[in-house]
DNA sequence: ACACCGATTCGATAGTTGTCAAACTCGACC
DNA sequence: GGTCGAGTTTGACAACTATCGAATCGGTGT
């Protein structure tokens, strides 16, 4: 509302495999991509959904059932619901429907593009 | 002061140049880790705040005056002064008061541990 | 001492979020 | 086709958050 929204980038968009922004420590966020990547960061920013998200990036075959996930936590299925459609909508991760079952897996991009801007020189070391 | 001290992850603290997480591509995080870890996601999960984020790592000089901070924002400056504060209550930055300004600097460490967290293979690819 | 300036803190408020229980949808299986 | 089970959606509510203006704090310089 404050912020007049001049080109409208969109990186929370499903074609979404290009580099789109270069470390933060390197150069300044401006405020249209800092709007869509603040996005997936507070998507990772409670921990049912961090846990969520480790325990589907982490998945052995590459997915995880709900079925699975809903029983590692204290909270009720609906909630887990809740946080997993947060992490879809922000792009993290995608949903597959298969018989009565439904598993999620990582979107492995926006990961990427997350993890480039927190400084993949201080990792490489 | 929620820690038992069990495996200790603590990624809050100041003594933190501990690997402490490997990639969640790898394995699932524990709940206590995921409690601290995803402060740190919440805290870049504001567009104001992630751009602010970005202002001070990539300044020139490892540091930056709040007030070349401020004016950059449409919110006001007591909003700005918030923000920091949450910055740096998530262990993101520091800050540094000399004469009648403040400046605020990088801490790279926790940064790391999220970008390792999101998998530096992706990265190093 | 005093006024000034940069930054933080306080108090208030509108808006957002995490959670649950209940209602609902989709598919499977008798 | 009726029922059961797995997930999602809906509605409600308490807790939290982003924001502002006003008050306050810390230093400078007159």
């Amino acid at each position: 509302m404050s912020k007049p929204a001049t080109t409208a980038p969109a990186p929370l968009d499903e074609s979404n495999d290009v580099p789109c922004c270069p470390p933060m420590t390197q150069q300044r966020i401006d405020s249209a991509t800092a709007v869509n990547l603040s996005a997936a960061f507070k998507a990772l920013g409670d921990p049912v959904r961090l846990q969520l998200m480790s325990m589907i990036a982490s998945a052995p075959d590459g997915e995880i059932c709900v079925c699975d996930l809903t029983p590692a936590f204290e909270v009720s299925g609906s909630t887990i619901s809740h946080h997993l459609k947060t992490l879809r909508e922000a792009g993290l991760v995608d949903a597959e429907r298969r018989a009565s079952w439904v598993y999620y897996r990582p979107r492995p991009a926006l990961m990427r593009q997350l993890a480039t801007l927190l400084d993949p020189a201080a990792i490489a070391q």
